[in-house]
DNA sequence: CTCGACTCCTGTTAGC
DNA sequence: TGCTAACAGGAGTCGA
């Protein structure tokens, strides 16, 4: 599903757009603009707007215009199509079958080209001028004082807050599992109870995942995810991997190696 | 304020 | 073969 990694491999797809001038929007679906956006309102006031920019925060995409900024989200199955090409053919578990009537939003430019975003379970959406400060730092740039600031700060499990978009933006289920794997940290202790040597790998480890797994194309391509299967061995010590819910989600890991 | 429980969306798949 | 129920996870809301 569409984590920090896909967003940024989505955000330099768009990149080609700027500089165009938008001259029509097509937003059939209420439920797909948030906030105080309607259909009515994008169709309003982005024609005749010139895009300046593409932007991302975590798991946000920004389009800037010389008017208002178009934000952008693509939930667990929203693909990004821009000019009828799409950078990312297939989705962890969605579809790649095409079907127009997943089109929940689109621009057409004024010259020529568009940017659609296609999105079967509509768990997506757009938002006129969305409020970017309820947005932690970005996983992928965030430094060691702030990040070891941010995890500290709660009794949550650990986990639910390296998933908490307010404290720390862009991390998904798929990207913590894999994590918390490698650093070899349990998911459900508490975020507080990390020593300073803890909280040093976990950092690395974070921010090494990220990279790695964006050189290999995507939150789906960690050593932890063919085994994300019920009754699944964990690759590093061949132990039947746990699954549990935290954080509210589905969460594969191992109690042999994660303390 | 924090944090967990609940809810929403719908295509796919396992199982009867 | 055809149906149902479970499942997936990002994000918002609500209440303790």
């Amino acid at each position: 599903m569409p984590e920090l990694l896909e967003i940024e491999t989505y955000r330099q797809a768009a990149l080609p757009v700027v500089g165009r001038v938008i001259s029509g929007v097509h937003a059939p679906d209420d439920w797909y603009a948030k906030g105080d956006t309607t259909p009515a309102l994008l169709r309003e006031v982005l024609p005749g707007c010139a895009v300046t920019a593409v932007r991302r925060i975590g798991k946000l995409m920004l389009l800037d215009t010389d008017g208002p900024v178009l934000g952008m989200r693509y939930g667990m199955t929203g693909r990004l199509i821009v000019d009828g090409g799409a950078p990312i053919d297939a989705l962890e578990y969605s579809t790649s079958r095409e079907d127009p009537a997943w089109d929940r939003f689109s621009l057409r430019f004024a010259d020529g080209g568009s940017l659609t975003m296609r999105d079967p379970r509509r768990l997506g959406g757009v938002e006129l001028d969305p409020d970017e400060s309820r947005l932690g730092p970005d996983a992928a740039t965030v430094t060691y004082a702030p990040f070891r600031d941010i995890v500290r700060g709660s009794t949550a499990p650990l986990k639910a807050r390296l998933m908490d978009q307010a404290r720390l933006a862009g991390l998904g289920n798929l990207l913590v599992d894999e994590t918390l794997w490698r650093a070899g940290l349990a998911p459900g202790r508490s975020a507080r109870s990390l020593d300073d040597v803890e909280m040093k790998r976990l950092h690395r480890v974070m921010r090494r995942t990220v990279s790695v797994l964006g050189e290999r194309g995507g939150s789906h391509t960690g050593d932890l995810q063919p085994s994300r299967v019920r009754g699944g061995h964990c690759p590093k010590d061949g132990s039947v991997l746990e699954r549990d819910e935290i954080g509210g989600r589905t969460t594969y890991w191992c109690s042999h190696h994660q303390h």
